[in-house]
Parts: structure tokens; sequence; C-alpha cells
DNA sequence: TTTAGGG
DNA sequence: CCCTAAA
């Protein structure tokens, strides 16, 4: 008896590989999630209106002082400009992935069979909603530098983001995420909503570039590597990405004073989503809630650049006129810098200036802002390398036009007031948004997760061809969210709140790169603490949460990024890894008080990218061992996948996989002596019914096979007459 | 996707 | 548990 349907939203655009295949495939017969049904749009716009509030409320907020740059200023207005505009140090640009779909989830009867009759009929708040997708995700994968340019799959509607009035932070402020950092009432929420659902819609249009360059949209390139996501078919999300970036990668020319090539390139390929306004609403604001963060975070190496960026962009007069005006602050504008055009289609990466602050890679690679600050900011490596090449200027220079807001899940009662939800919703990406971020790097659609090659050793150099540079945000496990900050973030424990994680026993994993893994119900029981009443004890869809105890408080968090040496491939998805593109995704990086998690000894350095990713350990019980026993006594040896759907098809964290190696192992385990065994004992009897059944299944395999010889040459035998092992799941042969 | 088997 | 060849 169901007490209490729980709704499921999907922020899909983060991946994890969290959910193993046969788990997947369990779900697609029983979803759990709701389907989309008509209420989908206003459900979108709802959470639309919700993130909205995170910049909104904040973006009227007092904006810190700035002189908004004249030039720039002018290059907003002009939405359009296709010229290229040496605004090295006059802004950060992004460019956002503008399109978006709602994907409707699958209509599963047995789905629907679960649902309360007021969700059958449409009433439900049957939402599953989704802020960034694995699609974008495909986009970013999509952009190839190709003879000296990216091309940007993205551009036809990607919508340039000015993010002044988010990063219109005076240098001593905290990271504090919007309004995020109070609860707020149902009251406050609703106030907001409808300032948000109004004027958000007026002064936040995030027209649609397709429209803003009368350019029809743009389709993925024909690469066949890049996979077109089908989030949709078996993951019952709304999809839309939150933000898409763009990488541009040039080699520096000899002149650094200038601010790179001046003929632009607008060559981009049109996309094939339909964009929607909402979800553009959406996106864009936590794309720029995103670079708030960012840029805020950024440390005092690039104070400078940082100031630049505040008083290009804090300036709240501009922001409004941006806000109101027609091409509002995603003006179209052309980042790419090429030599020249006639290079841009052949021959070998034509030189250019990117007068953007380079993605540190390795941590040995310089930032320059030379462009910017007249600051070289050029490593000795780097110096030393350029000894070596002096043939060819060493630096590669990158500009990341925009980032996408990693994935996340959310998951409600559907008894909880839309107040809770928006809040839930703003929470989430909160905490997302707040730090926990890492970065990938991906060249030619492959992760790049060895931090210690060189970008010429890994094949990013400006005179190599490249072919798409690219850079991911996720889930930083090494981060936290910026708990400590004055105000603090919503998700931030209490600091009188006992760290919980002493009692989630098992649930929770304590890994060696200082962080903590922990269990879906344990994540909940954390959550329960936090907030009692909000987190639901049966998650659900939710299979683990990372924690991550950090020890820097309010931090430079995409400081860290830029500059770390750290393996920030780490991240629990390989989104460019097809198989995993469909996994599932759960990421809630709640910010946990920094003070306990610190509390916990664990250890710093190590590959975040492996323990990241590794599934956590789960022993069986021997209730497991015995549901599995009896289900291979049925079913035999070769049917894990069967096993898996008699046995522990609820059992969301067992694959067949699982099952088969837990087998492999459980006669092992009675084949050797009992001194010899480690772990929780398994009782003899069911040791030795996995002998028996192992004999008698390869008795059986191997009688099979006798027939199955024989067989061939008597045609009218009816082979499925033959044999035991497929007939009927319910014969129990050992009796 | 599932199975099978090595790591 | 992971990885992956093979089916």
């Amino acid at each position: 008896m169901v007490l209490q349907k729980r709704l499921d939203y999907g922020f899909n655009g983060y991946q994890v590989p969290a959910i193993p295949r046969a788990t997947r495939s369990a779900r697609k017969r029983v979803p759990l999630r709701k389907r989309v049904e008509g209420n989908q749009i206003s459900a979108f716009d709802l959470l639309a209106t919700v993130a909205g509030t995170l910049l909104l409320d904040k973006e009227s907020s007092p904006a810190s002082n700035n002189s908004w740059n004249a030039e720039d200023q002018s290059a907003v207005e002009k939405n359009n400009v296709k010229e290229e505009r040496q605004d090295g140090d006059q802004s950060l640009k992004l460019e956002t992935c503008n399109v978006s779909e709602l994907v409707p989830q699958t209509n599963d009867p047995n789905y629907s069979s679960r649902e309360s009759p007021g969700l059958q009929n449409g009433n439900q708040f049957g939402v599953t909603s989704a802020i960034s997708t694995s699609e974008c995700l495909e986009r970013l994968d999509s952009q190839k530098l190709i003879n000296g340019k990216i091309k940007n799959e993205m551009g036809g509607l990607a919508c340039k983001v000015e993010t002044g009035p988010f990063v219109s932070r005076t240098p001593g402020d905290c990271v504090e995420p919007v309004s995020e950092n109070k609860v707020l009432t149902d009251e406050e929420l609703d106030r907001t909503n409808k300032a948000s659902t109004g004027e958000v819609a007026d002064k936040c249009p995030l027209e649609d570039p397709l429209v803003l360059d009368g350019k029809p949209p743009a389709v993925v390139s024909s690469d066949s590597s890049i996979k077109a996501p089908s989030f949709g078919e078996h993951d019952p999300f709304i999809s839309f990405p939150v933000q898409q970036y763009d990488v541009n990668v040039v080699s520096r020319d000899d002149d650094e004073k200038s601010s790179g090539c001046t003929h632009p390139s607008p060559i981009r390929e049109p996309f094939r989503s339909t964009p929607r306004i909402g979800d553009r609403r959406i996106r864009k604001i936590l794309a720029s809630r995103y670079w708030k963060v960012a840029l805020r975070s950024k440390n005092a190496t690039y104070s400078n650049y940082d100031e630049n960026l505040k008083s290009g962009y804090c300036n709240r007069s501009t922001y409004k006129r941006l806000r109101s005006g027609r091409n509002f602050p995603f003006k179209k504008r052309k980042f790419l810098h090429y030599t020249s055009e006639s290079n841009s289609d052949g021959g070998t990466i034509s030189e250019g200036i990117s007068d953007l602050p380079e993605k540190n890679i390795n941590g040995k690679a310089s930032i320059l802002y030379s462009k910017m600050h007249g600051v070289t900011g050029e490593s000795s490596s780097l110096a030393d390398q350029r000894k070596s090449f002096n043939s060819r200027d060493p630096h590669v220079k990158l500009r990341i036009k925009s980032f996408r807001v990693p994935e996340l899940f959310i998951e409600i009662p559907e008894s909880a007031t839309i107040g809770s939800l928006k809040r839930t919703v703003k929470e989430a990406v909160t905490a997302i948004l707040g730090g926990g971020l890492c970065v990938g790097v991906l060249l030619q659609g492959k992760k790049v997760r060895d931090d210690n090659k060189t970008l010429l050793q890994t094949g990013i150099s400006h005179d190599n061809q490249m072919d798409a540079l690219g850079f991911s945000l996720e889930p930083n496990p090494s981060h936290a969210s910026p708990s400590l900050c004055p105000g603090g973030s919503p998700l931030t424990l209490p600091h009188d709140i006992p760290l919980p994680l002493a009692s989630l026993g098992e649930e929770a994993n304590f890994l060696s790169d200082n962080s903590i893994l922990i269990h879906e119900a344990a994540w909940f029981k954390c959550m329960e603490l936090v907030s009692p009443g909000k987190y639901p004890a049966n998650p659900g869809l939710v299979n683990q949460v990372t924690f991550h105890p950090s020890t820097e408080p309010c931090m430079p968090n995409v400081g860290n990024f830029i500059e770390s040496n750290n393996d920030c491939t780490a991240s629990p998805t390989d989104m460019f890894d097809k198989s995993t593109t469909e996994s599932k995704a759960l990421v809630a990086v709640p910010a946990m008080s920094v003070e306990a998690l610190a509390a916990v000894p664990v250890h710093k350095k190590s590959k975040q990218s492996e323990v990241a990713q590794r599934r956590i350990r789960r022993p069986f019980s021997i209730a497991e061992v015995e549901a599995l026993v009896q289900a291979v006594e049925k079913l035999g040896t070769g049917r894990w996948r069967d096993v898996k759907l008699r046995a522990f098809d609820n059992a969301k964290h067992r694959t067949y996989v699982d099952l088969k190696d837990k087998w492999k192992t459980l006669l092992h385990t009675a084949r050797i002596s009992p001194q010899q065994r480690r772990g929780e004992p398994v009782p003899q009897e069911l040791l030795d019914k996995v002998l028996n059944a192992h004999t008698y299944w390869s008795q059986q395999q191997a009688k099979q096979q006798q027939q199955q010889l024989p067989e061939s040459c008597l045609p009218h035998y009816n082979s499925t007459m033959i044999g035991s092992g497929r007939c009927d799941d319910d014969e129990n042969i050992l009796g």
C-alpha cells in the first residue's frame, strides 16, 4: 500500500554510472518516475521560476561597484554582432546552450498502474523536469576544432551570456547563492514566483538566438562519434540543457597585444533541438548562476581579472537595460578567433589569440591574461617548453564560453507544497552551483584522464589538428559547498546537528579521496536531519550520493578547478562514454557542514577518478545469498538476467553481472576450506546448495549440448523441448 | 544487452 | 566490482 507517492524531478544533464544497465532495463519495465503529462510546461515553468529566483533575487540585491565598460555595453546591445570584437579585457563571455527539450518519459502501463488515480488522470503534478541534459553533453562533445576553429554546433542556438550582473560581487563577498542562504517561506516563494513568472519572462526573455540571428536551428554535426542522446526513451525526464560551453582553442599570436584574430568565423551548424523559452530561462539562469560562483571564487591570482569582470558587469542599470532590452544579455557575439577565414576549413590550426584566460589543464600550463591585463602569467614550465619549441609559440589558448550545469535529481513527496518544491529545487541547484564542481577535459570526445600529461603530449597544441577540445563541469568530489559562507547554503547542516554519518554504518563509505560516499538511504538520513520530513526515507531513484568534506570553507572553488592539479576528470561520469550516457544520474551534492565532514578522518590525495566512479562495495547479505541460490537452483547458472529479475528485481544496485560474480565467489567459497573463507560466513547449507546447483546445471548444460549435436541431424525435433534450462522459470529442478 | 570470464 | 570480448 502506497502511503505516499513521491515525485521525481530529474535534472537530467549530468550522468552518473550509478545505475547499472540491468537496473536500468528493469526500470524501464517499471518506471519509477512519473510521466510527463500535459502540465509539463507549467511545471517546467515552475522550475524555471524557481531557478529564476535564484538569480533574480540575487541580482536585485545591491550590485557592487562597477563601471561597465561602455564598449561592452554597446556590444551587448548589438546582439547580432557579427564582427569579432577586441574585447579581451572587457568581459567574460559566456555562451549558453539555448536548446532544450521536454522529453516525456515513456508511457508504461506498469508504471501508471502504480500511480494514484489522481495521478493517472493527469492531475498529478507529474513533472519530471530536467535541467541540462545528456544531449547537451553530447553536443559538447560535438564541438570540433577543425582547422583552427571549433565548430560549435551549439553556436546556432547558443546565446551569449554576459555574466555581468551575476558576477557583481565585491571581493570580500562570499559565495552566497542568491536567496538560497535562507529558506524562503512559502509566502516568499510565492511572491518570488509571481515576480519570476512575470518579470523574469519579460526581463529575461532569453531570446532564442535563432531569432536573433535569423538563422535556422543548428544541428549536431555529422560526426558519427557523437551519438544523439536518447534520454527520453528510457529515462522519464524532461531534459533540457542548462548550459553549453564553448571552447575556443587558438594558438597565441605573436602579438599578444592584439586580442586575437579578428576574423569572425560564423560557421556554425544548425542545431536540431527546438528551444523552449522556459528552459532557456532556467538554463540561462543556472548558467549565470554557475558563472557567478565560478568567477567569484577565482583565487587571488586572478583578482584583477575578477575585478575586471565585475566592473564590466556589475552595473545594475546596464543589467536592467539588458534584461528589458530585446536582446537581453544573451547577445550574440563571436568568440572564435581565426587568423583567416580561408584557414578555417583546411590546413592547420590557424593562429589566433584568445583574450580569455586559459584553462589550466594539468596545472602546468599558464593562464594568460596578457591580453587582458598585460599579465603574462606564463609559468616557468611553459617557458621551458617554449625554449624547446622556440620555432612556434607553445601556448594554447582556450576560451570557454559557457558551461552547462550538471544534472541533479530531485525527489519530493506529492504532498509537498509548491513552495517546498521550489525550495527543494533551489537547494539542489544551489548545492550544485555552490561549488561542488570539477572540470573534466575532453579531447576528441574522450576524457583526458591523465592529469600529468602536458598539453602537448595530449595533443592540445596550437599546431596540432585539434579535434573537439572540451571541458565539462561535473560535481566535484573534492569540493564542498561553501557552507561556511555567511548565510550559508540552505542545504548546510546546522552546526548543532550531530554528524549523522556515524549512524550510517555501512551505508557510508569513506573514500581515500577525502570524500564520503554514502548510499541513498544514508543520504536521506542525513537530509532528514537537515530538514526533517523533507527527505523521505525511501529515495527510490537515487542510488548514491557523495559527500565531500572540504577543508576549505569558503573556498575559491573555481579557482581550484582552474588551477588544480587534481584529477578533475574523476567525476562519477564519463559523459562521453557511450554506455554511460544512459546511466542514471544522481547528483545532489548537499552542502553538509564542513565541520561535520571535516571531522571524518579521511586522507586526502588520491586518484579521485577511480574512487569516484567505482561503485560502492555492498556485500551480499545472507538473505541475498539465499535468494540468489534459490533463483539459480531454479533457473540455472547461465541466466543471470532472469535471476536478477526473479530474485533481485527490486535491488537496484544488484546487476545481473553482480549476481553472476557473486555466484562465482560463492562457488569458490564453497570449494575452499572453511578456514580459508573470509568475510561474513555463509551457512554451509547454502554453500552446499551452491555446489549442488552448480553441479546439476553443469550437467544439464552438458546434456543439452550433447542433445543439440544429434539434433542437427534430426531436424524434426523441436529444439525447445530439449533441455530444461530455458523452459520454465517456475520449474524447480533441484526440488 | 546479456553472457562469460579474466582482472 | 570492474572490464570487455563475444554473442
